[in-house]
DNA sequence: CTGAGTTAGTTCACAATCTAAATTAACTAA
DNA sequence: TTAGTTAATTTAGATTGTGAACTAACTCAG
């Protein structure tokens, strides 16, 4: 956010003002986005001139625009297939690519495995693979704004490094600079849950909230937290942990290394572990089996399930009565439990959370189920996305 | 936050940007004013020239400013001394007042039995106690910036409603604008917690924190979530509720009317019942007596303090796992519980934090106990003072 | 004690931006 | 065809910030 600075802030101000309300209430008129803006309709001509010769915005001469007795609206829109970004999610032993446009949508999509962790290696074969992505999605690179980078771990994402990303064995790897150095595209980093966060935000369902929560369950826990629109981070970035919020003293080993984390009881790994301590004899079972047998009336699966939702949803009141947030969604692979999971889960947050706050509370499952590429690549290539209409400036050849 | 605007949007910018470095790094010159802020010296001479006019800044020709060869700096700080808010707290049979300076220093103090609650008659009650406070500080009500109010309850601070406070017996009562009229000066209301937050960002240990937490324990225990140097209040005006999580299903009841409150468990009335619960033969002991129990060793006194103190503690380490906030501070007449209550309160959160976060988190316990006032009316001062550093106008006569 | 060197702060011309008011554009309907 | 209406642009004027030049105030070496 802006607090000081010449005239030309004030336009950067004005730009993204009217970025933000287009992509929130769709196509207006001038005259509309003047009313919604605050500012005159003089200036709304100015900076809408200037986005539409930067590509960023079209006039769309919808035949149905209504008149009663006047010049008829000219509506205008974010020019949402001018531009495009790329979005890449760093597993383990996969690197997944997606190529979107500014309003997410996947135009390509591509997955190789990742068989070095070598951060330079890794950075020629990103570069290799973007490439690829977008001489087969036919576009040219000077349309792409860049290349958004998803990857659990701890992330410094305001300088784009990877501070602790143990599944790679990164330690302090500035990969944003090495991408786009490789690439000559301008690249941006986050975690997961913060890339999902981000997705939502822009066109998912917290397209209108100003304040809310995004949990990502997934291998592990987490969540972010958005205040005002932006992203909390916190002291050390580690804001959103909740998911090693310390449940028992002496419970399960938690992937951090501690013990008994919330996260211990909560993901899917977790949840297999815990119906195999009760039900040894189904060893090899799958999250989607567990689902099954659950949907079969499995009692075991059942509880486990139930357990561990209410579990999440005592959780998740702490946060609704800390932030009272606008609303939740949750994301990752642990969408796929389904109300067998999300239904007690919801049950128990409503009867925790402090009177009121929960009660009108959305609560959305963001559908994971998707054959060709996940949402956590998507997510990645909204971080692309997100600083152009945040900062209302395309960073070409950055 | 200013998000659009004119030219003239640019200048409150860079009033409140010149304040808030003043507020923090105290008398500096103009030429560290421009390198701080990243405005140009031309900038800068222009804005203080009208803050000075407007008595806001004053020069202070220290002299002690040495020289190394060249033109002395001239100081600049803000003018403490020339401007004065009036804070109240609106107790259930009681209100007390002070008038401070912009430091927050108090100047004099007043305090009146509130026999009725019938928001008219307190309205008018304020006023005549404002007048005697002025009078008898021999403050002309030109110099007042306005009035803070602080009371317990449910606030619309924004709108200046007192949404539902209990103890008054009030429901949507616009408060804040009736004591506009009667007194004739700007008024703002708000909560105790968010008071207290407030003192402590603008001149207590907060100040150079951008997001922290302020905890008040008193008769309820509710904390105020500050991010980027704003308060978070959440959809409801809710947030920071964490007194309300719900730690026991069918435990004792709190004041909210629900049972198993973390409240019920860790504010002065919860701690001295428990206490009796094992120890009737105490009848009529008080919080100090208590206190001094467990500095004598009375085992059961410092059990009661360790089990409260470490429970939250385990409730700080979730807000401090969701926030990873820069410090907390700890107000409330709690804050006389001593370490006999705050050490396993340490002690707890410390261990259940997640890795690094609380390691280095600075626990601040702000001392409480004034024979003269409590920091709760200078905490309402500061809603008067806040609104003229954050926005850099003085509104006289609104 | 004088003048070169240094640092602080101000003045002024110029550029960027916004707004209000006037103007142009495009349409409806009597 | 013309008056009325709504949308959008143009233009003149105001506000603000910046850079460069300038003034102010000081140190110190000779």
């Amino acid at each position: 956010m802006i607090v000081k600075g010449d005239p030309s802030a004030l336009r950067t101000m004005n730009r993204t003002s009217i970025l933000r309300i287009l992509r929130r209430v769709g196509p207006i008129s001038r005259t509309q986005l003047a009313e919604l803006t605050g500012l005159s309709p003089a200036s709304v001509s100015g900076v809408t001139a200037e986005l539409i010769a930067e590509k960023l915005l079209v006039e769309q001469s919808i035949g149905e625009a209504g008149s009663s007795g006047g010049r008829r609206p000219i509506f205008i829109n974010i020019d949402y297939s001018a531009h495009f970004a790329i979005g890449l999610k760093l597993s383990e032993h996969r690197l997944e690519a997606v190529l979107t446009d500014l309003s997410l949508k996947v135009l390509t999509h591509l997955t190789e495995d990742l068989t070095e962790h070598d951060p330079i290696r890794v950075t020629m074969q990103i570069a290799a693979l973007c490439k690829k992505l977008y001489k087969r999605a036919k576009v040219s690179p000077d349309d792409l704004i860049g290349i958004g980078i998803g990857l659990s771990g701890v992330i410094d994402a305001v300088n784009g490094i990877a501070v602790h990303a143990p599944l790679l064995g990164w330690k302090q790897i500035k990969i944003a600079e090495m991408v786009s150095q490789k690439t000559n595209l301008p690249s941006w980093i986050d975690n997961d849950v913060n890339s999902f966060a981000a997705a939502e935000r822009l066109f998912g369902h917290a397209k209108h909230a100003n304040s809310f929560i995004a949990v990502a369950i997934g291998r592990g826990l987490g969540a972010a937290i958005i205040c005002n629109g932006e992203i909390h981070r916190g002291r050390d970035g580690g804001a959103g942990e909740f998911g090693h919020n310390k449940i028992l003293l002496n419970g399960r080993t938690c992937s951090c290394g501690r013990q008994g984390c919330l996260e211990a009881y909560t993901t899917e790994p977790a949840l297999l572990g815990l119906f195999l301590e009760r039900f040894p004899e189904h060893r090899g079972i799958s999250i989607p089996d567990l689902v099954q047998l659950a949907n079969a009336q499995h009692q075991g699966a059942i509880s486990v399930l139930e357990t561990a939702g209410a579990l999440l949803g005592q959780h998740i009141s702490y946060l609704v009565n800390a932030f009272n947030p606008e609303l939740i969604v949750f994301g990752g692979e642990g969408a796929e439990l389904g109300d067998a999971f999300f239904e007690p889960m919801r049950q128990s947050l409503r009867s925790l959370a402090f009177d009121g706050l929960a009660t009108e509370l959305p609560l959305i499952v963001v559908p994971w189920a998707n054959d060709d590429f996940t949402p956590w690549a998507q997510g990645a290539a909204s971080l692309a996305v997100q600083h152009a209409f945040d900062t209302g400036v395309l960073l070409k050849n950055a």
